[in-house]
DNA sequence: GATCCTCGAGTTCC
DNA sequence: CTCGAGGATC
């Protein structure tokens, strides 16, 4: 019967090879071509029939088998590999001075060759922040990869590169060179490092940094079983040594080559021609940078035609003929020069970290929010550290973390005081809030100033002119104390303080006589009470009928309004009941603060009647206060952030991640064009 | 009791 | 913008 065995073994040895075949397609699709064919489901057939005949002819395992991507067992250590063409780094430019110095050079170095280039061609593309590898094949296979380390002798992490689904173990294509080393970066997409942090968080596991520590990480685990769960990619940008292929005669082609070869290419690379393409490409791609899938620190010029390269050569350190061009950072170390505490409108006390400023993405920061003493021993800051300051797509600047390595001797821990900074009251920090409190009330000074800031403010009682600085002089000078002095405020009160003549004096009272007439929703919101924002302020005061009203409704009746539970009513009862509040919401109305009752407003059907819309990025034509005033006059609802019971999401320039948040929930989508159309018809 | 959705509050720099 | 927490809902 040992035919009919032999018969079998080739038809199941013939299956293996084509799900290998088959299975090499759907990688090279799903990571390379970023394009999957098949359904996942199809995909983990595939692979599990191929471990099944694998584990019962295991005669029939090859090395390059996609089932062999992680390997056996961990290693000890790292051994050395020696490049056999040295890995250089990149010379930097900073800025287009500097770009154009290297560009000179260039053409001055081709001219002494004999070389007449004109416009210099380069090939632009973006560069990465990752781990730089070597790839050696032979024959078409993976042999071994090695990271950079210091550009002669790297280390062998040919165990967990080979976990990468964008490496190819086995090259594509019919005539492979006996040799082909493949230089390229290996990193970690955005949305895989986030979705692994939001994972190792749910587990409380540890999380990674950033992207790129995350890729050069990964790299450095001693088992590959640890690599492969992290989600890392990888870029080829070029060569090392080749033996028996033909090389191309400029970079462009050496790219589309490892196309073909099977490698991921940046899709993002670009031929330009001159500083001015340089610079063009540079702006361009720094205003993708923030929507970009990975992250980058800038971008690499690389002179196309390949025998001027080896014309220009290499310095010590660095080749001739390319050159990174850097964004500015948008993480950057600073030292922590003092932590102080801020004091809130409601008493809150908020940590800020004084630093050394430093210039981050773009603008210099020296300080950073944080947010609350639980926050701040998590991270554990102290005065003197050297922390990861970051200022990324949000605007904000964060402190990202503390690096250890760099704490002086004798250091303790910031402790939260126990007195209020400005007025000496008792702190307290009740059990599971992350707020501490100064128990001051509006003794505080900095609670007064900041109550008054808020009743002045755009989206409350609107006083032109009144802000932080002239509030601080006015309680200082002791003009005011609540809100009902502004009301009473005279020309020669006013002009009796430092730099404020009869003019300004003039405008400041007016703006005051302008607020006067008001919303009783604004008016409410103005109080600033507990709990009661915006939303909650109009919600009061929708449902009640007049200040009167509100003012002796008991918890339950408050209760009633929508978006009131037994909280904010018992804080809303609260700040009624207390005489002092009273006596100046009374002495406000005797100086003349009324808000006419409106008409109701009649409601104009419209395409966004009943929907709950969310804006985001800027509009072109009206600002989104205005448009969401609009909207609301249309019968529509307003919100903050987009969740499965959002109807529309307006797009405008620059939108934030709410965009991307409606894409991954099937919310529907307009842009600004679409809005205003149907804006206007309504 | 858990989960989802909003709202409120605090914050940076130009 | 982000976090925390109150309210609503299942």
């Amino acid at each position: 019967m040992a035919t009919h065995d032999d018969k079998r073994d080739a038809t199941v040895s013939a299956e293996a090879a084509r799900l290998r075949a088959q299975i090499r397609e759907h990688d090279f699709a799903y990571y390379v071509l970023d394009d999957p064919r098949i359904p996942d489901a199809e995909y983990d057939r595939l692979f599990s029939r191929l471990k099944e005949i694998e584990s019962e002819h295991p005669e029939l395992v090859t090395a390059n088998s996609p089932t062999q991507r992680v390997g056996a067992k961990p290693i000890g250590e790292f051994q050395e590999i020696r490049h056999d063409r040295p890995m250089l780094s990149l010379d930097n430019a900073f800025d287009e001075v500097e770009l154009a110095a290297f560009d000179r050079r260039v053409g001055e170095r081709l001219a002494a060759a004999g070389i007449s280039a004109g416009d210099i061609e380069y090939v632009a593309e973006p560069k990465l922040d990752g781990a730089a590898v070597s790839l050696r094949y032979t024959d078409g296979l993976l042999e071994f990869a090695a990271t950079r380390g210091d550009g002669t002798t790297g280390e062998d992490v040919t165990h967990n590169v080979r976990t990468i689904g964008a490496v190819p173990l086995k090259l594509r294509g019919n005539s492979l060179p006996p040799v082909l080393e493949v230089r390229g970066e290996v990193y970690m997409p955005r949305a895989g490092f986030e979705k692994f942090n939001a994972l190792a968080a749910e587990r409380g596991e540890k999380m990674l940094v950033n992207p790129r520590n995350a890729a050069s990480g990964s790299l450095r685990q001693l088992d590959p079983k640890m690599t492969a769960e992290r989600p890392l990619a990888m870029f080829a940008y070029g060569l090392g040594a080749t033996e028996g292929w033909q090389l191309p005669s400029t970079h462009a082609e050496v790219l589309n080559a490892l196309s073909a070869f099977g490698f991921r290419v940046s899709p993002d690379w670009k031929l330009v021609s001159g500083i001015q393409g340089c610079m063009a490409y540079y702006s361009k791609i720094g205003q993708q940078r923030n929507e970009l899938p990975y992250e980058i620190d800038g971008v690499v010029y690389k002179v196309n035609n390949l025998r001027w390269q080896a014309e220009l050569g290499s310095a010590s350190r660095a080749p001739r003929w390319a050159i990174a061009h850097k964004f500015p950072a948008q993480e950057e170390l600073t030292i922590v020069e003092a932590i102080e505490f801020q004091v809130g409108r409601t008493g809150a006390l908020t940590p800020v970290a004084r630093l050394r400023p430093v210039f981050v993405g773009g603008v210099t920061v020296s300080n950073a929010t944080l947010h609350n003493i639980g926050d701040l021993h998590r991270k554990d800051v102290r005065v003197g550290d050297t922390v990861i300051v970051r200022r990324a797509g949000d605007v904000i600047p964060a402190i990202v973390k503390v690096v250890n390595d760099r704490r002086p001797e004798r250091t303790t821990a910031v402790k939260l005081p126990k007195r209020c900074p400005v007025c000496a009251s008792d702190v307290v920090h009740p059990e599971g809030e992350a707020a501490a409190r100064c128990v001051g009330g509006l003794f505080c000074p900095a609670q007064r100033k900041q109550a008054l800031r808020h009743f002045a403010s755009r989206r409350a009682m609107d006083i032109e002119g009144l802000g932080a600085k002239l509030i601080e002089r006015l309680v200082d000078g002791k003009l005011i104390e609540t809100p009902a002095e502004l009301y009473g405020l005279t020309v020669e009160q006013l002009t009796e303080l430092e730099r404020m003549g009869a003019k300004s004096a003039r405008n400041l009272l007016d703006a005051v006589e302008r607020s006067k007439t008001t919303t009783f929703a604004r008016f409410l919101h103005a109080l600033g009470i507990r709990n009661v924002g915006e939303a909650t302020a109009a919600a009061l005061a929708a449902h009640c009928d007049g200040l009167d009203a509100l003012r002796d409704s008991d918890e339950q009746r408050l209760c009633e309004v929508p978006d009131v539970g037994p909280i904010v009513a018992a804080h809303v009862r609260a700040f009624f009941q207390e005489p002092h509040n009273r006596d100046v919401i009374d002495k406000m109305l005797a100086r003349g603060v009324r808000w006419p009752r409106a008409a109701k407003p009649e409601i104009v059907e419209s395409p966004f009647t009943g929907k709950t819309i969310v804006l985001t990025g800027a509009l072109s034509t009206m600002t989104r206060d205005d448009a969401k005033a609009r909207l609301l006059a249309l019968g529509a609802k307003v919100t903050g952030s987009v969740s499965k019971n959002t109807d529309i999401v307006v797009v405008g320039e620059n939108p934030g991640s709410k965009l991307e948040r409606a894409q991954d929930l099937g919310v529907s989508v307009m842009d600004e064009a679409e809005f205003g159309r149907l804006l206007s018809s309504g």
